[in-house]
DNA sequence: TCTAAGTTTACTAATTTACTTAGGAATGAA
DNA sequence: TTCATTCCTAAGTAAATTAGTAAACTTAGA
């Protein structure tokens, strides 16, 4: 199990939208791509993805750019890794009638074991820890 | 993040494995593929991975087959998805330097939830699940 | 030495990933 | 109303991965 390299750049997005946050600024998609390092025209799929599922929303135009939808800490990590995958941590194969039942209720653990992670961390706290020297952790 | 059906083609052949410990006589690629629904060209691959991690271990020519190296018991899925893919769960961008370091303390906890799930279930449960009606999780 | 097993390597069609390209549509200012 | 600036949409694509298939080889027992 690969995670891709859209969720990442799917997070690092909203991290930025989240430290911008509550300035009422768009930040355009030229400037969320250099600031964190994304290929421009790779960010605006991933962007309509978050916006189409209600966790951004922008703005046409001159001045137009994009904003969150919510306030920080009500978007988790888990919400957006729904909204640019189909799930947190995908099995096909749970609809595989071929597929033991004793086998399926091991993936379920395991998919409910990420999911819940992911559902924990909200961009409040990813930004908290963006603005804390890293040695704090070593306190 | 999607699971491949290798890991699952994977767990269903050491839990025949392990559904047949402790007998000695080993398991022809055939049984288990045509026992578990797997292409059995396919699970050659797969068996070959698993014993070179020392899941399991083969026994050649005449009579020949597959036998798990240890007891059921002590073989857990996360060891069975670290041998046939690199991790239980892998995120490629934990090396990469553009990835913030908050960012990647989000995918180290999702990656550490799945782990720990997957190294607690041993495959003596799953074969005491597999023995047991299903009706009885409903109890 | 014959034969039934595992072993190894190579090949491949289909799909997915990680983009790029090109043009269209909205918004606000001149 | 025109124009620059922004987002929006669709299509295309090279490279990698997935899920196999196939063929030749090795080993061990009868």
């Amino acid at each position: 199990m690969k995670a891709s390299i859209k969720s990442d750049y799917a997070c690092r997005a909203v991290e930025a939208l989240a430290l911008h946050h509550p300035d009422t600024r768009p930040l355009r998609i030229e400037e969320i791509a250099s600031e964190k390092a994304i290929p421009a025209n790779y960010l605006v799929q991933i962007l309509i993805e978050l916006k189409s599922k209600g966790l951004i929303r922008s703005q046409r135009g001159k001045a137009g750019g994009y904003l969150l939808a919510k306030t920080p800490d009500s978007i988790t990590v888990g919400d957006v890794l729904r909204a640019v995958q189909g799930d947190v941590l995908e099995f096909p194969f749970l609809r595989e009638p071929k597929c033991p039942e004793e086998i399926k209720r091991v993936w379920r653990r395991i998919q409910s074991a990420a999911e819940e992670a992911a559902d924990e961390i909200t961009f409040e706290q990813i930004c908290a820890e963006a603005n804390r020297p890293s040695s704090m952790y070593y306190i």
